[in-house]
DNA sequence: CGTCGGTCGTAC
DNA sequence: GACGTACGACCGACGT
């Protein structure tokens, strides 16, 4: 009984698998793995390897300046999977082989004549051409990308049109761009293939070379030299000289708990299914120890470990999810891996413990600064226990910001995801736990709750000791210690302390609306000649372009129906009156859905006030995000939007105050790019738009119109977006190519600009990420697209994130700061609204010059940057006062 | 009846 | 397909 041998042509698959799988992240390791995992499915090896590059230079280069100069350095993302994937080989049990000064080639030459020697079936797993010519009558080539498919001799002759001992000979004239071997100039696959089958080599073509004719034979004979030197190039060097028994490649079985693990990691969970792995998910939760602290005596023994440590994690749990003060139901700590203790306050609906015994108890730990504390969201768990009168000190860590800095993509960071991603674990589940959807933890017995409770504390505290290395080896330990932990607590107290709503007023305008709206939608259905659903675009197209014939200007993206968008409305609305009314329909029902009725309905019953949650893991830039409601889109621009801003008030004997840097952007643009037209206009305080203006048309500053100013703001906008010709040309009303002059114009006056453009998307493309000023990271993976709109996205994103990203730095930095001011000050007056570029304080009417000095000089002073940070400060008694 | 993708519109 | 970052209302297809 023969033995098989199987040799693995490493790097051929790996590069494959990379450029030929998108979309996916390992999508190299993801490729090979699963040809390894066919493997050993399929042909169960006896004996394989695995043979690597060095990538070192070998005898071929000696011979020739030229080999393989065209090729490009291994792309940074590819790179990063190699380690990955020899681990992946190891923990498959599979010998790797590299030497160095040996090309794969030439090693996969050596072993396939060893094996062949030593009497095994040699399949040599690979596509490549170039190791066509070592195959035998007992050496094959298995070809993945052919299904798999083994190649003998006669398949390669099928395959390739000549026998595996002219496939020298047939490369040798043909030659090869991506390793640069030169082969004869103007001969390529066909005809090679054509004068090998005739002449057998290319010794006997040449000795005959009077058989060929016309112009074929002036190209052989003008690149004799090259053509044999391509065949030194071409034929694979056996070193019989080498040291190595086939014995040594004896497969073993795979490592199964290792692989696992990797493919958990790599979330391969397609593949885990492959190679059956499924089994061991629920390993982990062996070690666990978990416990139930539910009587005074336990309790008392808790405490009195926890004051001795200099650092736990916790997590409260709680009955519902209000926004000012949810019922407490119990609170979890942990203080080492794989251990947590859980106090339950309420189990079924009763007290376990009385509070007025719990709270004094867990305030010696809570609001203890020395005892530093880590969890995860841990805004949330402040809010709670503040509710309770407690004021947690001495937060750490927090495993939800780390893991949004280690990938600000991801819009979700919850605690399970993260578990099963670092720590190869699989947590119990909230709704597995009530399984009920109505059932809260307060219903529940505490002793069903306490493995739960225990374990978020428990994961929380192993992410953040692993996560928080991570953030140190990216360089963003300041960004977080400085920056994000410390920007919880402001976050936590703005949000509890919510805006003051005017709900009379929004009442009012909702009357008033709704009568607009009335009369509008009666005017319509008489234009369209029937009743239809106004706010269905479905509905809509068909009415405005089937049934009333309206010219068809633009379809919709995805679906290819008719576009009815704002700016296709307002192009029919010259000649078309029902364009018009739809216009204004949409206006007021947007106003009135979206915030005139939607805001009251988020008035908390207690404070009367509307408290929205800030999300601080949510952008990819670094950006905060609002929601319920969001207040970071509330109108400013028409006059009817207005009357929403109007809504948010300030109590008696209060004012509204709102703070805002003026062109934060640019000034950050200016900053980065150092470009010197920008900085002077800046330092001049000069209207940057018309400054741009003048230089862009060359007119003095005071001849710049408003035409001309507002053309040099879009493009002024347009940089910071990554906007190209077509758009800014829709924008200004002018033709592609004008606007390609004013882009390259600018360019030209401010080449700076124009350089830190360039040189940021180049770096992004080499790093796969890029930075704001404050370390900040983004991944853009967008560059590795084979699509070329979307390696474009990509650059936008790497411009647009720096610029963004670094104001969004900046404004975090200015509040972080000025929450520590506002307390040390004892001024009356509270941090209440953040949106991106301003930040809007409630304060008594007495404090309001002190906070004005005070905001200024905070926000100003918030970054050094070449320009200064100027700072726009309005009150009011309402927020459109305030402006 | 809930979920989810598509479209549209608001902010900076 | 053409401008970056968000949130959310509404519709309607789809699955239970």
């Amino acid at each position: 009984m023969e033995k098989s041998f199987y040799i693995i042509d490493a790097y051929a698959h790996i590069f494959r698998s990379y450029y030929a799988i998108r979309n996916l992240d390992n999508n190299a390791i993801y490729g090979f793995t699963k040809i390894l995992i066919k493997l050993f499915k399929d042909f169960k090896p006896e004996y394989a390897v695995c043979v690597f590059d060095t990538g070192k230079p070998t005898f071929r280069h000696e011979m020739f300046e030229q080999y393989k100069a065209n090729r490009k350095k291994m792309p940074e993302d590819l790179a990063m999977q190699i380690p990955k994937i020899k681990e992946i080989v190891d923990a498959f049990n599979i010998k790797r082989l590299e030497i160095e000064g040996l090309e794969a080639d030439d090693l996969i030459a050596t072993l396939a004549h060893k094996g062949a020697e030593e009497g095994y079936k040699v399949y040599i797993v690979s596509s490549d051409k170039d190791l066509f010519q070592l195959v035998n009558k007992n050496t094959f080539i298995l070809d993945p990308k052919k299904d798999y498919k083994v190649y003998n001799s006669k398949g390669i002759e099928e395959f390739f049109g000549v026998s595996p001992e002219q496939v020298v000979d047939v490369l040798s004239l043909m030659g090869d761009a991506s390793d640069n071997i030169p082969g004869a100039k103007g001969i390529g696959e066909k005809t090679a293939k054509k004068l090998i089958k005739e002449f057998g080599n290319i010794e006997k073509l040449y000795n005959n070379l009077h058989l060929v004719k016309g112009k074929m034979k002036d190209k052989l004979i003008a690149s004799r030299e090259d053509v044999f030197l391509s065949k030194k190039l071409v034929e694979l060097d056996i070193h019989r000289d080498l040291d190595i028994k086939i014995e040594d490649f004896k497969v073993k079985e795979p490592d199964r708990e290792k692989l696992y693990f990797l493919f958990k990691k790599l979330r391969f969970n397609s593949l885990l299914k492959e190679f059956g792995l499924e089994s061991q998910v629920e390993k982990n939760k062996e070690n666990k120890n978990y416990n139930l602290v539910d009587t005074p005596e336990k309790l008392k023994k808790l405490m009195g470990k926890l004051t001795k440590k200099g650092y736990l994690a916790f997590d409260t749990e709680t009955c519902n999810l209000d926004t000012v003060a949810p019922k407490l139901a119990g609170i979890s700590f942990s203080f080492r891996e794989n251990e947590g203790y859980y106090i339950p306050i309420i189990s079924e609906n009763k007290e376990v413990f009385p509070l007025q015994t719990v709270i004094p108890l867990l305030k010696q730990i809570l609001e203890n600064p020395g005892i530093k504390k880590c969890g995860h969201n841990l805004k949330y768990d402040y809010q709670v226990l503040k509710g309770c009168g407690i004021e947690v000190k001495g937060i750490e860590d927090d495993s939800m910001i780390l893991s949004y800095l280690l990938n600000s993509n991801l819009r979700q960071h919850n605690l399970d995801e993260l578990a099963r991603e670092y720590l190869d674990y699989k947590t119990e589940k909230y709704s597995e736990l009530t399984s009920n959807k109505k059932l809260s933890i307060c219903d529940l017995n505490a002793k069903d709750v306490y493995k739960y409770a225990s374990e978020d504390a428990d994961i929380s505290l192993m992410l953040a000791n692993k996560l928080k290395q991570k953030v140190k080896e990216m360089g963003m330990e300041s960004l977080y210690n400085e920056i994000e932990i410390p920007l919880i607590l402001v976050l936590a107290e703005m949000e509890l302390n919510g805006v003051l709503i005017d709900r009379d007023f929004l009442e009012k305008l909702s009357l008033e609306f709704e009568v607009k709206l009335k009369k509008l939608e009666k005017e319509i259905f008489e234009e369209a000649g029937c009743v239809f659903n106004i706010n269905s675009p479905k509905q809509l197209g068909e009415i405005l372009f089937e049934k009333l014939q309206l010219p068809v200007l633009k379809r919709t993206k995805k679906t290819r129906s008719y576009s009815t968008s704002h700016e296709i409305l307002e192009q029919l609305a010259n000649d078309f009156r029902i364009a018009r009314l739809i216009v204004e329909y949409r206006k007021f029902g947007k106003l009135k859905s979206t915030y005139v009725d939607a805001l009251p309905k988020l008035i908390h019953p207690k404070t009367g006030r509307i408290h929205t949650s800030y999300n601080q893991t949510v952008t990819a830039t670094g950006r905060l995000s609002s929601s319920n409601p969001n207040l970071q889109n509330i109108p400013a621009r028409t006059e009817e939007g207005k009357l929403i801003r109007r809504a948010f008030i300030a109590p008696d004997r209060y004012l509204l105050l709102s703070a805002d840097y003026s062109q934060i952007e640019l000034r950050v643009l200016a900053h980065l790019s150092k470009d010197k037209t920008l900085i002077d206009a800046f330092r001049n305080g000069a209207d940057i738009h018309s400054q741009t203006a003048s230089h862009l048309f060359g007119v003095p500053e005071n001849e710049v119109n408003d035409s001309l100013r507002s053309k040099a703001k879009a493009i002024n906008f347009g940089i910071i977006y990554g906007k190209r010709e077509y758009s800014l040309s829709r924008e200004l009303g002018i033709t592609p190519k004008e606007a390609r002059e004013f882009i390259d114009s600018y360019f030209e006056k401010l080449p700076e600009v124009k350089e830190f453009i360039d040189k940021t998307i180049e770096n992004a493309k080499r790093e796969g990420f890029v930075k704001t000023m404050f370390g900040r990271i983004r991944y853009v993976p967008e560059f590795k697209s084979n699509n070329f709109n979307v390696r474009q996205q990509g650059e936008r994103i790497a411009i647009n994130t720096v610029i963004q990203g670094t104001a969004a730095d900046i404004i975090k930095i200015a509040m972080v700061n000025l929450h520590k001011r506002l307390k040390k000050e004892l001024l009356d007056a509270k941090m209440i609204m953040q949106v991106h570029d301003e930040l809007i304080f409630e304060v008594k009417e007495k404090d309001v010059e002190n906070l004005k000095r005070i905001v200024k000089e905070e926000m100003e002073g918030a970054a050094k940057l070449d320009v200064p940070l100027t700072v726009n400060i309005a009150t009011g008694k309402n927020w459109e006062e305030a402006k």
